[in-house]
DNA sequence: ATTCAAGATGCAAATTTATTCATTTTAAAC
DNA sequence: GTTTAAAATGAATAAATTTGCATCTTGAAT
């Protein structure tokens, strides 16, 4: 985004008109929610500071209201706004090792089986990389498109197979549910 | 609901274990919210009552988050809970339609998993219903061509989950060996 | 039987979000 | 140019939600 010089009024805002600048502002929080993961009304306060747009919490509860964005659980355990037309999980895309991290969602165990989600189409890499390794702890693993079922061997405790898992799953233990 | 006379411990739980009536709690929340418009955790938690639950706030918003629960501005200008599966705009009716139901063979269970048998090439699509439903008893769920491999999650009994899954696909009850 | 760890939960505190009230700005009507 | 009603907004406050911590229950292990 950008300021025009000048042709601010003595409170500081832009001369043209309140309705331009809220439409403004309302159009870049949408962009903001899209493309960030946002978990608060404050963290989005900032991101919208960044953008130069300047304005206090309590308009933006009045903002979020009038674009109907939702307030979520999210998968990582947080919370996150989604606007109204997508409900699709979009995450974050720090990745970019030759691992594919990106894609990796989420581990939980029941009995001796641990479930991995992934983001779709990611279940086959991942589970490839896990069989490469084959380590000790793990029997086996089946993967579909976005879920890995992962078989342990038995006598093998739940950290040891996180431990093996975390040598070449990097950030995996933030992942456990 | 109801409730069953005796069989409670001093401090007034079950006695079978909590993870039995939290998840018989879940349900009634998920049922409530899709039925009633519910604007606070305050307002569910009074109808939960009338259902014979009696818990805090701060359970109910623990609760909300494990289903994923969504508030959301609705059109009244006030606030509504959403279950996940509604947080799609779907403009079709009343649904059940969008269930693929022809393709469901049978489920049935072994341990803590189910293994659910369709028709040649439905595996995938009801798999991806069951997995955007995310229900909480649920640890996820693996498709072939023709057959779907269910985990349960820890804790969880069989009714639980076949409870859970009707709720979104109709006749299930009726494939159960 | 005793010990221990994991879950579930209530209470109270912390945090986050919504709303009330007063003020400012705008656009329209005159 | 004034006047005026409606819209926007901030500050403060109220209301709602989340979380840290302690406790209790349960099932597993010793």
């Amino acid at each position: 985004m950008f300021l025009f010089a000048g042709l601010y009024s003595k409170r500081g805002n832009f001369l043209f008109s309140d309705m331009k600048i809220k439409t403004q502002r309302l159009n870049v929080i949408r962009q903001l929610i899209s493309d960030h993961k946002v978990g608060s009304q404050e963290e989005l306060l900032n991101l919208l500071e960044q953008e130069g747009y300047s304005t206090t919490q309590a308009t933006l509860s009045r903002d979020l209201k009038a674009l109907k964005v939702a307030k979520r659980p999210d998968i990582e355990g947080g919370y996150a706004y989604v606007l109204p037309e997508d409900n699709d999980d979009r995450e974050d895309g720090d990745g970019g090792d030759v691992f594919p991290v990106s894609g990796l969602e989420s581990i939980e165990f029941s009995g001796n089986m641990a479930v991995i989600k992934t983001r779709p189409g990611f279940a086959n890499s991942i589970a490839s990389v896990i069989d490469s390794h084959g380590p000790y702890e793990v029997l086996g693993t089946i993967a579909g498109d976005d879920t890995i079922l992962l078989i342990s061997k038995e006598g093998v405790s739940r950290p040891d197979v996180i431990n093996a898992l975390s040598l070449f799953m990097p950030g995996l233990k933030k992942k456990l549910v």
